[in-house]
Parts: C-alpha cells; sequence; structure tokens
DNA sequence: TAGTTATTTCAGTCATGATTGAAACAACTA
DNA sequence: TAGTTGTTTCAATCATGACTGAAATAACTA
C-alpha cells in the first residue's frame, strides 16, 4: 500500500470520528477533525500549520479551536524552547474527561428535576413524573462513581 | 401564592430545563420548552393549542417539534374519539431513553475507536493512545449493561 | 537591529436551520 | 351541507455561529 493511500485511510477514518463529533456532540466540523486527526496520527505532537494542512483548513480556524480544545482540557498545548511553533498532542484521558463532564451535566439536570419536585409538592403524579426524571438522570453518575475505570 | 405566581415559577423552572437541553444537548429552545413544560404540566395531557400558549411559540412550531418529540419517542400523542383535538404527554421512560440513547452512541464511537486500532496495526503508541479512547467510550455501557436501573 | 516564520486578531462572508404567518387542509357539529 | 375549530404545510425571514483572508503581532536567528 503506497503512503498516500495509507493517509487516504487515515483521513476516510477522521472523517468517520468527525461525523460523529458533530451529529452527536454538535461540535463544529473542523474541531470534530482536528480530535480525530489527533487520535491517529504520527507523531503524536502535531503543529498547527501540520493539523491545517491535513485537515485542510485555514491556520486562523485552527488557531481558534486550538484555543478551544486546550481551554476544555481535550488537548494539550507543548512548546519547546528555541522553537517558535507550537504543538499539539491530544490529552490521554481526554475522553474520559469528555465522559465525565456528560455525566456531571446529567446530574445537574438531576438536580434541577430535584427541585421540580419540591415546586409541585412532592407527592401525586406530577411529582412521581419528575422523580422518574431525576432517578434516570441521576443512576448513571451513581454507577461510575462506585465502578471507576481502571487502566 | 397567587395562580400566576405559580404558574411564574414553574415557567421558571422550564426554562432552566430548556437552557439545559439548547446547551448540553443541542436542542432549539422550543423543543427544550416543550419537554420543561411536559414534566411539570398538570393535566400531563395538553393539547399543542395549550402548549404553544404557556411557551409563547406558534403553532406551526407546535407542529414541527411535536413530530420530531413523537418521532423520537420522548412524547405520546393521544387522540380522544369525537374531539379534533390532539393531546400530548412526556413518555414515562422518556429520560431514560434519551440516556440509553446516549450510551449506545459511545458505543458505536467506541467501535470506530477500535477499527482505528487496526488502521495503525494494533501496536504501539498509535495504538495505545486510541484504545484508551476505545476503553473509555465502551466503559460506561458496559457498566449500565450490569446494573440496570430498577424501578 | 533587521529578517524570517509562525501565530493571533478581527471584520466580513457564508451556510445552516429554527421560527413564523398565511394558506390549505381535516375533523367535528348543527 | 355550511360553519367552526384545530392542525399541517410551505415559503420566507431571521439569528446564530463557523470559517476565512488579510493585517497585526510575537518569537526566534543572524
Amino acid at each position: 500500500m503506497s503512503s498516500e493511500e495509507h493517509q487516504d485511510r487515515l483521513l476516510r477514518w477522521v472523517e468517520r470520528v468527525t461525523a460523529f463529533c458533530v451529529e452527536e456532540w454538535g461540535l463544529p466540523p473542523i474541531t470534530g477533525r482536528i480530535l480525530g486527526w489527533l487520535m491517529i496520527c504520527d507523531p503524536a505532537e502535531q503543529s498547527a500549520g501540520q493539523i491545517a494542512e491535513v485537515i485542510q483548513a485555514s491556520r486562523a480556524s485552527l488557531t481558534s479551536n486550538m484555543r478551544f480544545l486546550t481551554a476544555i482540557g481535550l488537548v494539550k498545548k507543548v512548546r519547546r524552547p528555541g522553537d517558535r511553533t507550537a504543538y499539539y498532542c491530544i490529552e490521554d484521558d481526554a475522553w474520559q474527561k469528555v465522559i465525565q463532564r456528560k455525566l456531571k451535566s446529567l446530574g445537574a439536570f438531576g438536580e434541577i428535576a430535584d427541585e421540580g419536585v419540591d415546586l409541585v409538592g412532592g407527592e401525586g403524579h406530577r411529582a412521581e413524573r419528575i422523580k422518574a426524571a431525576h432517578d434516570s438522570l441521576t443512576w448513571l453518575q451513581n454507577l461510575a462513581a462506585r465502578h471507576p475505570l481502571r487502566r
């Protein structure tokens, strides 16, 4: 298999990751491509310029996306003394962070549900309806807390 | 507390649910308001007209949103013989469905990660990096399968 | 210091899709 | 049947925000 063929396969895989990030998590396409590429690239550390070229996006777009991805802790910026280029690399626990964040947000929704129960008096059909929501929303969080992922 | 005051409180709660649906799940505001209102309204079954009035949206918007919400199984449509009005009501297991769907999508992402491992040869830093992603992505799904929510 | 290269900022374009009003339609009543 | 009321469709508007090119800035070397 030629080098270009292999690169093509990698990019097709990146595109599938991108589709996921866009459809399931509402991320912009370029953000998804960056994440996908950083998952599978070699070496792990890549400059904004390299990434821009391989995923066909502008440098300007890379700047804002990298800022976003580092701000939320999914990507880390690596600087080397004597080199003005900044390199980026996906965090080892990036997906674990994503998932923990989702769990936390579900839990917060569970708290809102709790307040809803108070609001309707705590008894009756309405309260039961909201309690059911609360239980579903906090279930996973409790489960995850009791059974953390070991690597 | 007057009836309007109580209604105001309910609507403020609905607005918090809406904010969640919009920010965390990327739903349109009106979709979020409908869900929030159907969680806390009394009676549980409400016509499109009633909902439109209380959340201040157009009938047209209600039509498309109700179609969406029933299509994905979060809301059910109730028809009564001799009454041309259609009533809507949130499904008892609506949030459980939402969560199961999210888990399934995480699992699907896990499968993509699996293929990524094959793509890079199954060994080395790259493979380990993607394997870590895979483990995080499938962890919750496995956990949930082993500890289903009992009500 | 001047020169070079990479990054960041910012104003503007563009695409997407939520929302609506008006008209068409459907279902009931008298 | 005509009248009434609720629903759906559809074309058009509107808001949002992703993305870019060009200019400004920053960081290195000689």
